[in-house]
DNA sequence: TAGATTGTTAATCGATTAACAATC
DNA sequence: TAGATTGTTAATCGATTAACAATC
């Protein structure tokens, strides 16, 4: 594979190619041209190649693509067989509402542990998930080699707690506050966010104009 | 505001924008320069600059922007003050997480009301607003125009209801389900869809890359 | 074999960056 | 006034699309 640097645009498009051939294998579909799948998600013949061509050739001339082929190659690349090890910080309506429908083995994490500081919760198992209290986490990070946090807590709290983890040792935080976390240059943590409003505000814009 | 084919990416930063600036106006400064602007978000000045022409002048010669007035008009922009009227179908555990956490005033929109089967929630106010049965959706579109819905619902039920809603005459969706949404060209509905896995799947590529 | 379709090179299109006259 | 900074035009860069030889 070559993959000298993979456009973010490409790489936002995995996971719809991904969704989109586990939907064909699912459906029985054994295989597909760039074509055909071009037709089904929007897009040319000619991106889809030039897309795949960035890890590898996974097509063959005449026939197409192979669909379990190509999902399990997309998978790889993706990183969803590395059984990443997960925690989540701050178990309210929107942490609980993750533990408990997410399917984050399907993303390939693990998730090992839950914080959050309220009595009520601590010490106890909520959706299969230990919860512990928040004050224990820099602790935790030492002992648990950790790729991943979800931040599911209040806005005021983001970036205390991010910083914890980036000093802690997480290689990457999964961010719902909706606040732009604060992030070293050469900390080497990947940061991905999910930013609910501004989701909201799109489809607000298109609405109005 | 000429507002002549505004691009898609231009579009998306309109939410960030909006947000740095509500920043540095909670924090008291009143103008910036695109320079400046530039250096906090990452950006090139030229770029925002440039986005902004979009939509008209806001700036000064040598002087800059005024946070407060360039605050205002990305605000309407957006739509924010329209007051948009909204829905939500699927009363989970995420839809009551967005229900009882997410800011939907802050947006521009007023939740109206909520859709589920289950009985215990039928006919009782959920974070202040009354639950309705599903069965009941196409009959409350035709007496209550709506602008938004929110859809929280399983996968299984996704594209039944994301049905009803376009026949009833919903003017968006604000997709959580991680289905692709099957809309008719036609149909003018605006679509926004918050694919967890896909974040997920996009943090687990730079992980792993 | 003939038809289909790939992977890749070349052409085009669009978005970002640079430059600069206008002017506060 | 001089310095700063805008809005916009021009230049560059990158991404998408088109074309096509290779080949299954």
């Amino acid at each position: 594979m070559k993959r000298i640097n993979v456009s973010k645009n490409v790489i936002r498009r995995l996971p719809r190619y991904l969704r989109r051939l586990e939907d064909l294998s699912r459906r029985g579909v054994q295989r597909i041209s760039s074509g055909e799948l071009a037709v089904q998600m929007g897009l040319t013949a000619s991106q889809i190649r030039q897309d795949f061509s960035n890890f590898g050739e996974f097509g063959q001339q005449g026939y197409g693509y192979n669909v379990e082929t190509l999902r399990h190659a997309i998978s790889e690349i993706l990183g969803r067989s590395q059984g990443y090890s997960a925690i989540l910080i701050g178990v309210g309506n929107l942490g609980s509402a993750l533990l408990g429908n997410f399917n984050f083995e399907a993303a390939g994490f693990k998730m090992k542990a839950a914080f959050d500081v309220a009595p009520r919760l601590i010490g106890k198992e909520h959706f299969g998930v230990m919860v512990h209290h928040s004050d224990t986490l820099e602790e935790y990070l030492k002992h648990e080699k950790t790729d991943m946090a979800v931040l599911t807590v209040p806005q005021a709290l983001a970036n205390t707690i991010s910083h914890s983890l980036i000093t802690g040792g997480i290689r990457s935080i999964w961010n719902f506050t909706n606040v732009e976390l604060h992030n070293p240059a050469d900390s080497g943590v990947v940061i991905e966010s999910v930013h609910f409003s501004d989701s909201l505000l799109t489809l607000s814009y298109y609405l109005t104009n």
